[in-house]
DNA sequence: TGGATATATATGGATAAGCAGATATATGAT
DNA sequence: ATCATATATCTGCTTATCCATATATATCCA
């Protein structure tokens, strides 16, 4: 399954900044504009899951946790397998977590910084 | 300006993590959900520029980058700066650089990823 | 003040992305 | 084969997001 994705970027030969970040943003970032796929990259950070335990954890439907994990094994940033009847997802790739834990770390500081000038 | 957006986070007191990353959705993901706007953002980290230059630099209309830096703005990535006419738009935070270039490389791996798959 | 330049915002319309609820598929057990 | 469980997908519908165009505001200079 998913075998249209495959050939889709070409193993970027010749590509510029801005393509690269088109895909960047295609692949990636977009898939991040959403709390809850967030929330099951976190959750598959501390551990594998089935989708069920998924859902049950992050209290959100079946079938909006699956919409959320079909775009995240699309874009390679989780991975699917089957034992049986249950499909056990982990997260293909750590980095994603210190990216999201990076950004965390300027939200903090930004927020702090408006703290501030409020009060001054 | 912008005076309203100083009063909405609170200093997260009793955050549990579905509400941080909420906000992590809500004032930094969403934002780098758009490729002209990481496109600024790689501009800026590297070098400060007015919204003509970035006009300029990245055959987007007038509107359309005011549009963009007005949400960067917003959401504390990128901090503005009059001059006379010119409004000189540089980057809040250079880690949130860091964060992309840790996604490009995710991305990169991922595509080779893939590009193995096809090729067995 | 009036004009020129730089930047910001408002409006309308198209497209995409989200969810809920229903349904389909896949696997295992009897 | 039939049923139960786990997961995936489809169907409307609503909302959000983006852009182009037009217009407004801000600053400088004459």
């Amino acid at each position: 399954m998913d075998k249209q994705i495959y050939d889709r970027g070409s193993a970027m030969e010749t590509t510029t900044l801005s393509q690269e970040i088109r895909q960047l943003h295609a692949d990636i970032c977009s898939a991040l504009a959403d709390p809850t796929r967030i929330l099951i990259l976190y959750s598959l950070a501390e551990s594998p899951s089935s989708v069920n335990e998924l859902v049950t954890h992050l209290e959100t439907s079946q079938p909006t946790i699956s919409r959320h994990l079909k775009i995240l094994r699309e874009r390679g940033l989780v991975s699917a397998n089957r034992q049986g009847q249950m499909v056990t997802y982990s997260l293909t790739d750590v980095r994603i977590i210190d990216a999201l834990d990076t950004l965390r770390a300027v939200l903090r500081d930004s927020l702090a910084r408006r703290a501030n000038l409020v009060n001054s």
